[in-house]
DNA sequence: ACGTGTGAAAATCTTCACAGCG
DNA sequence: CGCTGTGAAGATTTTCACACGT
Protein backbone atom coordinates (compact mmCIF):
# COMPACT_ATOMS: atom_id res chain seq x y z
CA UNK A 1 0.00 0.00 0.00
CA UNK A 2 0.95 3.53 -0.60
CA UNK A 3 2.17 5.82 2.26
CA UNK A 4 1.10 9.28 1.93
CA UNK A 5 3.60 11.88 2.47
CA UNK A 6 1.95 13.83 5.10
CA UNK A 7 1.81 10.42 7.03
CA UNK A 8 5.70 9.64 6.93
CA UNK A 9 6.30 13.48 7.70
CA UNK A 10 4.37 12.38 11.13
CA UNK A 11 5.98 8.97 11.62
CA UNK A 12 9.09 10.84 11.78
CA UNK A 13 8.28 12.63 14.52
CA UNK A 14 6.46 9.60 16.68
CA UNK A 15 9.82 7.80 15.91
CA UNK A 16 11.87 10.94 18.19
CA UNK A 17 9.18 11.06 20.34
CA UNK A 18 9.09 7.27 20.76
CA UNK A 19 12.89 7.63 21.37
CA UNK A 20 12.50 10.32 23.98
CA UNK A 21 9.86 8.07 26.04
CA UNK A 22 11.94 5.47 25.81
CA UNK A 23 15.09 6.87 27.00
CA UNK A 24 12.96 8.13 29.89
CA UNK A 25 11.93 4.55 30.99
CA UNK A 26 8.42 4.95 30.02
CA UNK A 27 6.54 1.14 28.62
CA UNK A 28 3.24 2.24 27.79
CA UNK A 29 2.09 5.57 25.77
CA UNK A 30 -1.84 5.67 24.05
CA UNK A 31 -2.67 7.78 20.58
CA UNK A 32 -3.81 10.35 23.37
CA UNK A 33 -0.84 11.31 24.82
CA UNK A 34 1.59 10.68 22.01
CA UNK A 35 -1.09 13.30 20.45
CA UNK A 36 -0.88 15.66 22.97
CA UNK A 37 2.69 16.00 23.07
CA UNK A 38 2.94 16.63 19.24
CA UNK A 39 -0.14 18.64 18.41
CA UNK A 40 -2.10 15.83 16.60
CA UNK A 41 -5.20 14.72 16.78
CA UNK A 42 -5.14 11.05 18.57
CA UNK A 43 -7.21 9.82 15.30
CA UNK A 44 -4.98 10.83 13.15
CA UNK A 45 -2.20 9.11 15.20
CA UNK A 46 -3.86 5.72 15.39
CA UNK A 47 -4.73 5.62 11.49
CA UNK A 48 -1.34 6.49 11.08
CA UNK A 49 0.22 3.87 12.96
CA UNK A 50 -2.88 1.22 11.63
CA UNK A 51 -1.34 1.69 7.99
CA UNK A 52 1.83 -0.56 8.88
CA UNK A 53 -0.23 -3.41 11.08
CA UNK A 54 -1.84 -3.91 14.44
CA UNK A 55 0.77 -3.31 16.58
CA UNK A 56 -1.31 -1.36 20.19
CA UNK A 57 -3.08 -3.40 22.62
CA UNK A 58 -6.78 -2.32 23.03
CA UNK A 59 -7.51 -1.01 26.30
CA UNK A 60 -3.60 -0.41 27.27
CA UNK A 61 -2.12 1.36 24.33
CA UNK A 62 1.30 1.12 22.57
CA UNK A 63 4.20 -0.24 24.09
CA UNK A 64 6.81 2.20 23.85
CA UNK A 65 10.34 -0.05 23.09
CA UNK A 66 8.14 -2.42 20.63
CA UNK A 67 6.38 0.58 18.94
CA UNK A 68 9.94 2.53 18.51
CA UNK A 69 10.85 -0.88 16.83
CA UNK A 70 8.13 -1.07 14.66
CA UNK A 71 8.20 2.84 13.59
CA UNK A 72 12.12 2.57 13.23
CA UNK A 73 11.57 -0.63 10.81
CA UNK A 74 9.40 1.44 8.94
CA UNK A 75 11.85 4.50 8.23
CA UNK A 76 14.33 2.32 8.09
CA UNK A 77 17.01 2.47 4.57
CA UNK A 78 18.59 -0.76 3.00
CA UNK A 79 21.68 0.72 3.98
CA UNK A 80 23.73 3.61 4.96
CA UNK A 81 22.83 6.73 2.29
CA UNK A 82 25.81 8.02 1.13
CA UNK A 83 25.11 12.06 0.49
CA UNK A 84 27.17 14.64 -1.39
CA UNK A 85 26.85 18.40 -0.07
CA UNK A 86 27.02 21.08 -2.71
CA UNK A 87 28.08 24.45 -1.99
CA UNK A 88 30.05 25.18 1.02
CA UNK A 89 28.89 28.37 1.90
CA UNK A 90 27.54 29.29 5.79
CA UNK A 91 24.24 27.16 5.05
CA UNK A 92 26.08 24.09 4.12
CA UNK A 93 28.41 24.64 6.59
CA UNK A 94 25.57 24.97 9.21
CA UNK A 95 24.05 21.57 8.13
CA UNK A 96 27.20 19.88 8.18
CA UNK A 97 27.38 20.46 11.88
CA UNK A 98 23.63 20.51 12.49
CA UNK A 99 21.90 17.35 14.72
CA UNK A 100 19.94 16.81 11.89
CA UNK A 101 22.73 15.33 10.10
CA UNK A 102 24.25 13.12 12.32
CA UNK A 103 21.95 10.01 11.76
CA UNK A 104 23.50 6.76 11.57
CA UNK A 105 21.26 6.38 8.28
CA UNK A 106 23.38 8.58 6.23
CA UNK A 107 26.61 9.96 5.72
CA UNK A 108 28.26 13.13 4.09
CA UNK A 109 30.75 11.42 2.10
CA UNK A 110 31.72 14.22 0.26
CA UNK A 111 31.46 18.36 -0.02
CA UNK A 112 31.40 20.29 -3.53
CA UNK A 113 32.70 23.89 -4.08
CA UNK A 114 33.71 26.32 -6.69
CA UNK A 115 35.94 28.02 -4.31
CA UNK A 116 39.84 27.37 -4.27
CA UNK A 117 40.14 28.23 -0.87
CA UNK A 118 37.60 25.58 -0.15
CA UNK A 119 38.53 22.97 -2.64
CA UNK A 120 41.41 20.24 -1.75
CA UNK A 121 40.35 20.95 2.16
CA UNK A 122 39.07 18.83 4.96
CA UNK A 123 36.06 20.59 6.56
CA UNK A 124 34.79 19.06 9.48
CA UNK A 125 36.10 15.94 8.85
CA UNK A 126 35.25 15.26 5.20
CA UNK A 127 36.98 16.63 2.00
CA UNK A 128 35.98 19.20 -0.49
CA UNK A 129 36.06 18.41 -4.51
CA UNK A 130 35.69 20.99 -6.83
CA UNK A 131 32.28 20.92 -8.22
CA UNK A 132 33.33 19.80 -11.48
CA UNK A 133 34.63 16.47 -10.14
CA UNK A 134 31.09 15.89 -8.74
CA UNK A 135 30.15 13.29 -11.37
CA UNK A 136 33.02 11.63 -11.15
CA UNK A 137 33.28 11.53 -7.05
CA UNK A 138 29.93 10.50 -6.90
CA UNK A 139 30.34 7.52 -8.77
CA UNK A 140 33.89 6.41 -7.08
CA UNK A 141 32.17 6.99 -3.65
CA UNK A 142 28.70 5.57 -3.95
CA UNK A 143 27.21 8.71 -3.43
CA UNK A 144 22.95 8.81 -4.65
CA UNK A 145 21.64 11.45 -2.92
CA UNK A 146 22.95 15.75 -3.08
CA UNK A 147 22.12 18.10 -0.65
CA UNK A 148 22.15 21.86 -2.60
CA UNK A 149 22.55 25.00 -0.56
CA UNK A 150 24.00 26.48 -3.39
CA UNK A 151 22.61 30.46 -4.62
CA UNK A 152 19.55 29.70 -6.55
CA UNK A 153 21.54 30.88 -9.60
CA UNK A 154 23.63 27.95 -9.81
CA UNK A 155 21.24 25.36 -8.42
CA UNK A 156 19.77 24.15 -11.79
CA UNK A 157 23.34 23.69 -12.99
CA UNK A 158 24.45 21.33 -10.23
CA UNK A 159 20.94 19.47 -11.38
CA UNK A 160 21.53 18.76 -14.78
CA UNK A 161 25.27 17.77 -13.59
CA UNK A 162 23.38 15.45 -11.25
CA UNK A 163 21.76 14.01 -13.52
CA UNK A 164 24.48 13.46 -15.80
CA UNK A 165 26.67 11.68 -13.78
CA UNK A 166 23.60 8.87 -13.50
CA UNK A 167 24.17 7.51 -9.88
CA UNK A 168 22.11 10.92 -8.50
CA UNK A 169 18.44 9.82 -7.32
CA UNK A 170 17.59 12.09 -5.22
CA UNK A 171 17.92 15.95 -4.41
CA UNK A 172 17.14 17.73 -1.22
CA UNK A 173 17.47 21.62 -2.24
CA UNK A 174 17.73 24.94 -0.53
CA UNK A 175 18.20 27.09 -2.89
CA UNK A 176 14.86 29.53 -3.61
CA UNK A 177 14.43 28.07 -7.45
CA UNK A 178 12.23 25.60 -9.14
CA UNK A 179 14.18 22.55 -10.15
CA UNK A 180 13.70 20.57 -13.36
CA UNK A 181 15.02 16.80 -13.04
CA UNK A 182 14.07 13.46 -14.86
CA UNK A 183 11.20 11.91 -13.36
CA UNK A 184 13.45 9.28 -11.53
CA UNK A 185 15.21 11.86 -9.77
CA UNK A 186 13.90 12.85 -6.74
CA UNK A 187 13.80 16.22 -5.95
CA UNK A 188 12.78 17.59 -2.71
CA UNK A 189 12.92 21.65 -1.38
CA UNK A 190 13.19 23.50 1.78
CA UNK A 191 12.26 27.13 1.00
CA UNK A 192 13.05 29.27 3.91
CA UNK A 193 11.88 32.44 2.75
CA UNK A 194 8.39 30.59 1.41
CA UNK A 195 7.91 29.73 5.33
CA UNK A 196 8.58 33.29 6.57
CA UNK A 197 6.37 34.78 3.82
CA UNK A 198 3.44 31.88 4.43
CA UNK A 199 3.64 33.00 8.50
CA UNK A 200 4.31 36.83 7.46
CA UNK A 201 0.72 36.38 5.23
CA UNK A 202 -1.27 34.89 7.78
CA UNK A 203 0.16 37.24 10.69
CA UNK A 204 -1.58 40.02 8.69
CA UNK A 205 -4.52 38.45 8.53
CA UNK A 206 -4.73 36.54 5.39
CA UNK A 207 -6.45 38.17 3.01
CA UNK A 208 -5.54 40.52 0.03
CA UNK A 209 -4.08 44.15 0.82
CA UNK B 1 -12.58 34.90 1.65
CA UNK B 2 -10.01 32.44 3.29
CA UNK B 3 -6.81 31.43 1.12
CA UNK B 4 -5.75 28.30 1.15
CA UNK B 5 -1.97 27.75 2.64
CA UNK B 6 -1.12 25.66 -0.76
CA UNK B 7 -2.05 28.79 -2.38
CA UNK B 8 0.06 31.03 -0.42
CA UNK B 9 2.86 29.08 -1.16
CA UNK B 10 2.63 28.85 -4.99
CA UNK B 11 1.72 32.68 -4.96
CA UNK B 12 5.23 33.39 -3.44
CA UNK B 13 6.90 31.56 -6.08
CA UNK B 14 4.54 33.09 -8.83
CA UNK B 15 6.13 36.24 -7.38
CA UNK B 16 9.83 35.27 -8.03
CA UNK B 17 8.92 34.33 -10.94
CA UNK B 18 7.43 37.03 -12.19
CA UNK B 19 9.94 39.23 -11.07
CA UNK B 20 12.93 36.97 -13.05
CA UNK B 21 9.87 37.65 -16.08
CA UNK B 22 9.29 41.51 -15.42
CA UNK B 23 13.53 42.13 -15.40
CA UNK B 24 13.64 40.23 -18.51
CA UNK B 25 11.32 42.15 -20.31
CA UNK B 26 8.66 40.05 -21.06
CA UNK B 27 5.16 41.64 -21.56
CA UNK B 28 2.86 38.54 -20.72
CA UNK B 29 2.62 34.88 -20.42
CA UNK B 30 0.24 32.50 -19.90
CA UNK B 31 -0.49 30.25 -16.95
CA UNK B 32 0.38 26.98 -19.01
CA UNK B 33 4.39 28.84 -19.09
CA UNK B 34 3.97 29.76 -15.89
CA UNK B 35 3.01 26.07 -14.63
CA UNK B 36 5.83 24.65 -16.99
CA UNK B 37 8.65 26.88 -15.23
CA UNK B 38 7.48 26.10 -12.07
CA UNK B 39 6.30 22.50 -12.45
CA UNK B 40 2.91 23.38 -11.65
CA UNK B 41 -0.30 22.82 -13.43
CA UNK B 42 -1.91 25.02 -15.70
CA UNK B 43 -5.29 24.86 -14.36
CA UNK B 44 -3.85 25.06 -10.81
CA UNK B 45 -1.88 28.39 -11.37
CA UNK B 46 -5.18 29.88 -13.24
CA UNK B 47 -7.14 28.60 -9.69
CA UNK B 48 -4.51 30.26 -7.49
CA UNK B 49 -4.40 33.50 -9.69
CA UNK B 50 -8.22 33.81 -9.72
CA UNK B 51 -9.12 34.02 -5.71
CA UNK B 52 -8.15 37.66 -6.29
CA UNK B 53 -10.08 38.74 -8.93
CA UNK B 54 -9.96 38.76 -12.93
CA UNK B 55 -6.72 39.43 -13.46
CA UNK B 56 -5.64 37.76 -16.66
CA UNK B 57 -6.97 38.73 -20.60
CA UNK B 58 -8.42 35.89 -22.09
CA UNK B 59 -6.88 34.37 -25.30
CA UNK B 60 -4.10 36.43 -24.27
CA UNK B 61 -2.64 35.40 -21.01
CA UNK B 62 -1.25 37.60 -17.99
CA UNK B 63 0.40 40.82 -18.73
CA UNK B 64 3.90 40.88 -16.67
CA UNK B 65 3.72 43.72 -14.82
CA UNK B 66 -0.04 44.02 -14.05
CA UNK B 67 0.62 40.51 -11.97
CA UNK B 68 3.26 41.33 -10.66
CA UNK B 69 1.90 43.99 -8.57
CA UNK B 70 -1.24 42.36 -8.14
CA UNK B 71 0.80 39.27 -6.43
CA UNK B 72 2.92 41.66 -4.45
CA UNK B 73 -0.13 43.60 -2.92
CA UNK B 74 -0.98 39.87 -1.93
CA UNK B 75 1.72 39.41 -0.23
CA UNK B 76 2.28 42.65 1.10
CA UNK B 77 2.74 43.68 4.96
CA UNK B 78 0.91 46.90 6.68
CA UNK B 79 4.72 47.98 7.12
CA UNK B 80 8.09 46.85 8.07
CA UNK B 81 8.12 43.51 9.97
CA UNK B 82 10.54 43.68 12.75
CA UNK B 83 12.28 40.48 13.68
CA UNK B 84 14.33 38.72 16.18
CA UNK B 85 16.92 35.72 16.00
CA UNK B 86 17.30 33.66 18.60
CA UNK B 87 20.20 31.09 18.64
CA UNK B 88 23.31 32.67 16.52
CA UNK B 89 25.14 29.48 15.85
CA UNK B 90 26.12 28.74 12.54
CA UNK B 91 22.72 27.70 10.91
CA UNK B 92 21.35 31.24 13.11
CA UNK B 93 24.75 32.88 11.17
CA UNK B 94 23.80 31.23 8.32
CA UNK B 95 20.05 32.76 7.86
CA UNK B 96 21.60 36.24 8.68
CA UNK B 97 23.54 36.08 5.33
CA UNK B 98 21.32 33.99 3.79
CA UNK B 99 19.34 36.20 0.52
CA UNK B 100 16.10 35.12 1.66
CA UNK B 101 16.73 37.28 4.48
CA UNK B 102 17.39 40.16 2.23
CA UNK B 103 13.46 41.64 1.73
CA UNK B 104 12.17 45.13 2.25
CA UNK B 105 9.70 43.56 3.81
CA UNK B 106 11.03 42.68 7.24
CA UNK B 107 14.20 43.49 8.99
CA UNK B 108 15.82 41.33 11.94
CA UNK B 109 16.37 43.84 14.61
CA UNK B 110 17.94 41.83 17.03
CA UNK B 111 19.96 38.88 18.18
CA UNK B 112 19.75 36.92 21.13
CA UNK B 113 22.00 34.39 22.92
CA UNK B 114 23.15 32.87 25.49
CA UNK B 115 26.95 32.75 24.78
CA UNK B 116 28.70 35.38 26.44
CA UNK B 117 31.01 35.81 23.78
CA UNK B 118 27.94 36.26 21.60
CA UNK B 119 25.75 38.60 23.44
CA UNK B 120 27.29 42.35 23.26
CA UNK B 121 28.75 42.19 19.82
CA UNK B 122 27.44 43.59 16.58
CA UNK B 123 27.24 40.82 14.30
CA UNK B 124 25.99 41.28 10.68
CA UNK B 125 24.88 44.99 11.55
CA UNK B 126 22.82 43.51 13.92
CA UNK B 127 22.98 43.68 18.00
CA UNK B 128 23.52 40.87 20.06
CA UNK B 129 21.40 40.33 23.27
CA UNK B 130 21.23 37.79 26.06
CA UNK B 131 18.13 35.83 25.77
CA UNK B 132 17.34 36.77 29.28
CA UNK B 133 16.59 40.40 27.77
CA UNK B 134 14.30 39.24 24.77
CA UNK B 135 10.74 39.92 26.30
CA UNK B 136 11.81 43.43 26.78
CA UNK B 137 14.14 44.10 23.85
CA UNK B 138 11.23 42.83 22.26
CA UNK B 139 8.89 45.20 23.75
CA UNK B 140 11.28 48.07 22.68
CA UNK B 141 11.82 47.32 19.61
CA UNK B 142 8.39 46.31 17.99
CA UNK B 143 9.50 42.87 17.57
CA UNK B 144 6.51 40.90 16.68
CA UNK B 145 7.88 37.59 14.56
CA UNK B 146 10.98 35.14 16.15
CA UNK B 147 12.94 33.22 14.18
CA UNK B 148 14.31 30.00 16.47
CA UNK B 149 17.65 28.39 15.25
CA UNK B 150 18.29 27.07 19.02
CA UNK B 151 18.93 23.48 19.68
CA UNK B 152 15.85 21.51 20.34
CA UNK B 153 16.26 21.44 24.04
CA UNK B 154 15.87 25.12 24.59
CA UNK B 155 12.88 25.97 21.98
CA UNK B 156 10.33 25.12 24.22
CA UNK B 157 11.89 27.49 26.58
CA UNK B 158 11.95 30.28 23.86
CA UNK B 159 8.36 30.42 23.00
CA UNK B 160 7.17 30.50 27.11
CA UNK B 161 9.51 33.45 26.78
CA UNK B 162 8.31 34.64 23.78
CA UNK B 163 4.50 34.36 25.21
CA UNK B 164 5.39 35.94 28.30
CA UNK B 165 6.58 38.97 26.34
CA UNK B 166 2.94 39.74 25.28
CA UNK B 167 4.31 40.91 21.94
CA UNK B 168 5.02 38.40 19.61
CA UNK B 169 2.82 36.95 17.46
CA UNK B 170 4.91 34.86 15.18
CA UNK B 171 7.53 32.29 15.68
CA UNK B 172 9.23 30.35 12.59
CA UNK B 173 11.18 27.51 14.47
CA UNK B 174 14.06 25.35 12.81
CA UNK B 175 14.13 23.17 15.55
CA UNK B 176 13.76 19.35 15.47
CA UNK B 177 10.97 19.46 18.33
CA UNK B 178 7.33 20.19 18.71
CA UNK B 179 6.57 23.51 19.72
CA UNK B 180 3.60 24.43 22.13
CA UNK B 181 2.03 28.24 22.67
CA UNK B 182 -1.23 29.63 22.60
CA UNK B 183 -3.69 29.91 19.92
CA UNK B 184 -3.19 33.51 18.82
CA UNK B 185 1.08 32.82 18.51
CA UNK B 186 1.86 31.63 15.04
CA UNK B 187 4.09 28.76 14.82
CA UNK B 188 5.68 27.49 11.56
CA UNK B 189 8.53 24.95 11.72
CA UNK B 190 11.38 24.32 9.03
CA UNK B 191 11.91 20.75 9.69
CA UNK B 192 15.47 20.04 8.18
CA UNK B 193 15.78 16.26 9.05
CA UNK B 194 12.40 15.52 8.68
CA UNK B 195 12.61 16.30 4.89
CA UNK B 196 15.61 13.99 4.44
CA UNK B 197 13.68 11.49 5.81
CA UNK B 198 10.56 12.02 3.92
CA UNK B 199 13.36 12.03 0.68
CA UNK B 200 14.97 8.94 1.56
CA UNK B 201 11.61 7.35 2.69
CA UNK B 202 10.52 7.53 -0.83
CA UNK B 203 13.77 6.86 -2.78
CA UNK B 204 13.84 3.51 -1.05
CA UNK B 205 10.81 2.65 -2.28
CA UNK B 206 8.03 3.92 0.37
CA UNK B 207 7.32 0.84 1.23
CA UNK B 208 7.91 -0.53 5.07
CA UNK B 209 10.90 -2.81 5.85
C1' DA C 1 -8.92 30.77 -32.18
C1' DC C 2 -6.84 31.28 -27.85
C1' DG C 3 -6.38 31.36 -22.94
C1' DT C 4 -8.81 32.79 -18.82
C1' DG C 5 -12.18 31.99 -15.09
C1' DT C 6 -14.96 28.65 -12.79
C1' DG C 7 -18.39 25.25 -11.46
C1' DA C 8 -18.23 20.39 -10.89
C1' DA C 9 -15.70 16.03 -10.43
C1' DA C 10 -11.86 13.66 -8.59
C1' DA C 11 -8.30 12.86 -5.51
C1' DT C 12 -6.29 13.37 -1.19
C1' DC C 13 -6.15 13.94 3.63
C1' DT C 14 -8.41 14.35 8.28
C1' DT C 15 -11.85 13.50 11.63
C1' DC C 16 -15.63 11.02 13.48
C1' DA C 17 -17.82 7.32 15.68
C1' DC C 18 -18.16 2.95 17.09
C1' DA C 19 -17.34 -2.09 16.94
C1' DG C 20 -14.33 -5.18 19.10
C1' DC C 21 -10.68 -6.95 21.88
C1' DG C 22 -7.87 -7.18 26.07
C1' DC D 1 -14.09 -0.24 31.13
C1' DG D 2 -10.39 1.80 28.10
C1' DC D 3 -8.15 2.27 23.99
C1' DT D 4 -7.17 0.48 19.47
C1' DG D 5 -8.34 -0.23 14.59
C1' DT D 6 -11.21 1.17 10.86
C1' DG D 7 -15.15 2.10 7.64
C1' DA D 8 -17.55 6.00 6.60
C1' DA D 9 -18.21 10.95 6.66
C1' DG D 10 -16.22 15.33 6.18
C1' DA D 11 -12.91 18.77 4.75
C1' DT D 12 -9.57 20.30 1.83
C1' DT D 13 -6.98 20.55 -2.39
C1' DT D 14 -6.27 19.44 -7.18
C1' DT D 15 -7.78 18.53 -11.73
C1' DC D 16 -11.03 18.57 -15.38
C1' DA D 17 -13.76 20.54 -18.94
C1' DC D 18 -15.95 24.02 -21.04
C1' DA D 19 -18.38 28.55 -21.30
C1' DC D 20 -17.04 33.06 -22.18
C1' DG D 21 -14.63 37.32 -23.41
C1' DT D 22 -11.18 39.39 -26.53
Amino acid sequence: MRVAEPTVERLVQYYRLLGQLREEGRLVVSSQQMGEMLGIKASQVRKDLSYFGEIGKRGVGYHVDRLYDHVSSILSSPGVWRLGLVGVGHLGYALLGHSAFRSDKFRIEALFDVDPSKVGQVINGVECYHLDQMPQVAREKGIEVLILTVPGSSAQACVDMAVKSGVIRGILSFAPTPLVAQDDILVYRVDISVELEKLLFFLKGGAGV
